[in-house]
DNA sequence: CAGTGGTCTAGACCACCAA
DNA sequence: TGGTGGTCTAGACCACTGG
């Protein structure tokens, strides 16, 4: 059963993405949206805020919904003046943080052909950090190398809560996708993900697995995952090697309201309203 | 004018981020909070609607909210077990990808001291590719260092749509908010942003800069920035000197309804259902 | 099976933008 | 000032979760 909304936002989307509705048009009126698809303003509007979530579509109190410029998945452009020193040569492969996905699904659904291993895995104790974080017990710690293309891109450090740890044990070293095995085996779902993405220089073994130099720089994304009812999963600390991939993320100012936020600018240091 | 659903939203957080409402327990229902608030139903879900886009509370068609585990802002601990090799020490600051912020913005919303100067400004003709992005006509590009507590952590090496270039030119080097200043003499927002992120080398001109060796890890986010209408502002390619700063992004499994994701997991390749 | 969230309707009023 | 999106109501039915 696919909801209305859902038809609708995808024919719209489609619109947009094939070119029939040009970044910087106008979409029809919510108004007129619904007589054409027959539907009521709150479900045209519905569909619209999926668009306006995956940021292909701006609005504003007011003004007709616009459509957004959208770079080419994948593909933008050095935005660097001739200045910046040589990048990366080709566009790298870039990931979106508009949904939580694992490794496996992300290559795949890129067409990529992917791979992975484990090449150390061991029981411990938490410790108190992390007990914090998982849950106390005895979690298990796995250091995973993944391939793109045959090429090693990924060096994860994962630490599975204690709960999890028997089923992770008992996928095989070349388990392809951690997240679909689990899901198969016990029904895990990993629902949500919380990041924190910088830059790190590569360590001795990040190098030897990699095979780049030690202290060359890498991407690294710690991640912790938890279920739908929000009990830990893992937590992990992931090491993309430079130039394999890049996050691609799309904002916009304020929630909803665009146009308060401007007006917060003006005054200065003001008094913030939200505390985040 | 503050909506309803904003004040529930808000009641609703403080007792989350309170820990009147510890990670795991359940919100009331929807018809519950309906009756305690005084509102209807849709007004409850618009509020909550707030809270998951958050990341703070999850939701399953069927089961009650829970609210998700969140690690303290800003100080998420070492995911990487002790194989890992020495990270960066203290907790880096890290900056929130939920709304789109400027560098000032942001430092300032941290309450960090920070400041910036222009290193280099020069029109020039803009290249294929830039006219693609900013529209064609003579595009300005200026390179600026930014510091957080005195000590340089960003070059910014932005491009400038020909439209905004003079208003750019008018501006002190020293400007310490270029967005807040941009709005205040021209009334223009910053009001969508598509980034992407990755690790990168410094190269010779980086590393003098901002005080690093050359080929130490920088994190690059490379951005372009668009109004209200869609019509686009800058394009950038900002690099953070490795530890100083840190991206952060929530995250979930498909945009609502969150277990078909789950089931489209088991059917291996299968179609895709979703195209982007 | 009862309770819950997800979808949808058909209205209403208001704040805002552009002409 | 007219059209637009933002908010809100009071209902309805359905899909799903959980005991």
């Amino acid at each position: 059963m696919v909801a209305r909304y859902e038809l609708i936002a995808d024919d719209l989307r489609e619109g947009i993405l094939s070119g029939a509705r040009p970044a910087g048009s106008q979409l029809p009126s919510e108004a007129e949206l619904a007589g054409r698809y027959g539907v009521a303003r709150g479900t045209v509007r519905q569909a619209v805020a999926v668009l306006a979530a995956e940021g292909l579509v701006g609005s504003r109190q007011g003004a007709r919904r616009v459509v957004l410029p959208s770079t080419v998945p994948g593909t933008m452009p050095d935005a660097a003046p001739s200045a910046a020193p040589g990048g990366t040569p080709g566009a790298a492969r870039s990931q979106s943080f508009a949904e939580l996905h694992s490794f496996a699904q992300w290559a795949r659904a890129g067409g990529h052909r992917f791979g992975g291993r484990v090449i150390e895995q061991r029981r411990r104790r938490a410790g108190a950090a992390e007990a914090a974080r998982l849950g106390g017990g005895e979690v298990l710690e796995v250091l995973r190398l993944r391939t793109l293309e045959g090429e090693p891109v990924l060096v994860e450090r994962t630490v599975y809560a204690a709960w999890v740890a028997p089923a992770v044990e008992a996928l095989p070293a070349d388990c392809e996708s951690v997240t679909q095995a689990l899901y198969d085996a016990i029904g895990l779902v990993f629902a949500y993900g919380e990041h924190l993405i910088d830059a790190v220089a590569a360590g001795s073994q990040d190098a030897r697995l990699l095979g780049v130099r030690r202290g060359s720089p890498l991407l690294r994304q710690r991640r912790t995952t938890t279920t739908h009812e929000g009990r830990p999963v893992e937590s992990s600390d992931d090491r993309y090697r430079a130039g394999s991939v890049a996050f691609s993320i799309r904002n916009s100012i304020g929630a909803n309201p665009l146009a308060r936020q401007a007006l917060d600018l003006r005054s200065g240091r003001g008094e913030h309203m939200f505390d985040s």
